[in-house]
DNA sequence: TCGTTTTCTTGACTGGTTCAGGAAAAGAGC
DNA sequence: GCTCTTTTCCTGAACCAGTCAAGAAAACGA
């Protein structure tokens, strides 16, 4: 749990203007990663009930772009946000019901990050995911 | 270039009605990789005008399943569509203009498919998309 | 406290994708 | 070939995450 002080802190420390909707959408996005956005305007009106989805749209870019939260987005999903930022960690999505879980990079510190021809791409970022079945839905035969 | 033949025999191998359509999506995805369902339906069309989108959109459903073309969807674009399938091969992606590239696997033969902790996941894949600038971008300064 | 700038609210809109029902086509069996 | 059943295609409408726009409200430096 990160107290509205640190959320603050977080905003400050990125030249952020402080804002109801902005502690409420950091914060909601530090209790529930993984959330996709609607989750967070519910998560954010707990709290804020007269927060209008546009401000916590605009929150959440913001955010990213100030890099306090990052975007996932696995194929076929909405967008998820995540608190979880800086490092070199990847996700592990279920075909069946869409969970992600966080996982550390597989082969070292920097992994991947060497494409074998890079097509003459300047490269800044290797993401990875990894696609199966959750525990339970493995166990519950969801799969085809 | 694949011949009307081949493609009917693609469709045929994987137990799929051969249908005008169908060949034409077939074909408009190896002659366009990378291309979203919008240059495809176009594509489709200059060989068989009546198409409808729909069509387009079934078929390639349908062809994905069957394992004929890959879905590919990196965060914040449309869907698009390859043919080169059942390899191990992954893509860079402009973050400028969306540019899609062919990239082979980094790390070996099936690179990244061990995670250091799957969290109790059955994982059947491991997908890898690098983010950066395409050879065009770079230059015209569009990095921000 | 004031004034400027940024942010939030309200409400409408966009565009890729999907849903639904009837018409047409593909392929199996005769 | 011809017919019948099943699948696929066409027309047209709907869905929904996300975005755009304009005015009101809030943040914060002076």
């Amino acid at each position: 749990m990160t107290s509205p002080a640190d959320l603050q802190q977080l905003l400050r420390g990125v030249a952020l203007r402080v804002t109801r909707p902005r502690i409420a959408v950091l914060g909601a996005v530090h209790a529930h990663p993984h959330a996709d956005t609607e989750s967070i305007i519910s998560a954010v009106r707990e709290e804020l009930p007269e927060a209008s989805h546009q401000a916590v749209y605009d929150s959440l870019r913001v955010l990213t772009n100030a890099g306090l939260v990052r975007r996932i987005q696995p194929a076929g999903s909405v967008a998820r946000y995540e608190s979880r930022v800086g490092d070199n960690h990847h996700h592990v999505v279920c075909r069946s019901c869409g969970t992600v879980s966080d996982v550390d990079c597989a082969v070292g510190d920097a992994p991947c990050l060497t494409a074998s021809d890079d097509h003459g791409f300047s490269i800044d970022e290797a993401e990875v995911v990894y696609w199966g079945f959750c525990p339970a839905c493995s166990t519950a035969g969801s799969r085809p």
